[in-house]
DNA sequence: CAAGCGAATACAATCGATATTTCGTCCCGA
DNA sequence: TCGGGACGAAATATCGATTGTATTCGCTTG
């Protein structure tokens, strides 16, 4: 089953790359983990010698970020890294929760045989790996599973367009996480909420699945707002233009 | 009031532009117009000789116009411009519905004296300008003015991201409008659609407006799928790689 | 003699180094 | 103190070199 996304934002990188793409998925993965601070410029010449890629590939890879939204393009003067703020973050869930709910209600409204199994399979791997590794940190392979069965969740809407969509948000909202260190191994019982929706899902209890899912993302993006609002409390003084570490 | 977009999507070109992006905004004109054959590739040379430029500006351009959906991007093998289908109109149609229902919904619930206005004026400026030209052409300025209109509609739901979706799928249907070569002066009265939208909607009638709206969309990718379909019954064979015209 | 496989060739995309343009800043003069 | 011009840093564009892919031609084999 070849994935061949509508709208350019597939999961992960083909196997046959070019420069452009390597440099690309990387950066990505930086932007996603926090690892360059919101607002401050990504100059090419840095880019060139942290991915070892010559200018071009790298001005290419930005410019593909800068669809998507993780990066801020400023003709002529650069590419910067998208800002972040509360604000952003509640009208990125609200749209998040609104389009979420829509493919959810579609995906089980038309739900098959094969739908189903996706969901059990991606639960199944889900349930079975580590949130955190050892040292607190994320554990880059439940990322890839957690993303996996949300996915797998909408996968029957009969809309690429939304599902690229969904997957775009769902992005921003890792970025969100991410950056805002939230999550921090709260009481959170995040198998539990995932277990439920699927349950419900699966059950065809549209109403009870969507009410789940929403519960969940809420839940995420508040944690997230609550550790980015005392993360900007310390100075609240917009600097810009600090290069990356 | 700036409109620094969320998303890369804006509807005109900024004032001062790069190289790279005045080609972006000729190609994704071209591509709008179905100046180019869906399926068609799209040569980094033929761009470089059509468009005067180099081969960097150009290959930025494609890559931008690939994240949005406009072209197709095989690594190492090149651009092709995005195919088109029965399905794939079916598809776009739907999630605009979609998504321009919660999009309006949202908009009347948060309406305010500053969004009536814009609506009216969009509306006033609309019904004054000539859908055709004198050569059966459609009239460039009355595409940006409706592009406006039902931008000014959506535009208080309080979601950029949302905003940026429906744009997208906007410009992809303008795309299959004109492919389609569809909309030969039927006898369809789209002014009247207009006014009966904006009627209802500054009225607060939600439920009115909105099957107003939904009505609207659905007839033009009704009169695109006719006319599609009678371009793709001439040959069945699919034709691939034909280069641009 | 036809079909299939393989290597060589031609074409086009991709890349890196260099040149050009632009923007921001600092300094000087009014 | 404010306006204008020059300097420097950085983005942008061009060009030539490289790499990768598709095609074609010729050979082998059934």
């Amino acid at each position: 089953m070849t994935d061949t996304s509508l709208s350019d934002a597939p999961s992960s990188p083909p196997a046959r790359s070019t420069l452009a793409s390597t440099v690309y998925w990387q950066l990505r993965d930086d932007l996603l983990h926090g690892a360059l601070e919101p607002n401050s410029k990504v100059r090419v010449e840095w880019a060139v010698a942290h991915y070892g890629a010559g200018a071009s590939p790298v001005r290419e890879a930005m410019n593909r970020l800068a669809s998507e939204g993780l990066l801020e393009r400023h003709d002529q003067r650069g590419f910067f890294v998208m800002p972040v703020s509360a604000d952003e973050l509640m009208e990125l869930t609200r749209t998040r929760c609104w389009l979420e709910e829509k493919a959810l209600r579609e995906s089980i409204a038309n739900r098959t045989r094969r739908w189903e199994e996706e969901i059990v399979v991606a639960l199944h791997w889900l349930s079975r790996t580590q949130r955190y590794l050892a040292a607190g940190q994320a554990n880059p392979e439940w990322e890839r599973l957690h993303r996996v069965f949300h996915g797998a969740l909408i996968a029957a809407c009969r809309s690429r367009w939304l599902i690229g969509f969904c997957e775009q948000l769902a992005d921003q909202a890792r970025r969100y996480r991410h950056i805002a260190r939230a999550g921090g191994r709260s009481d959170r019982d995040e198998l539990a909420e995932h277990r439920d929706i699927a349950t419900k899902a699966l059950e065809g209890d549209a109403d009870g699945a969507v009410d789940a899912l929403l519960r969940h993302y809420r839940l995420t993006s508040e944690l997230s707002l609550q550790a980015l609002r005392s993360r900007e409390m310390p100075d609240a003084r917009p600097r810009r233009n600090r290069g990356p570490a």
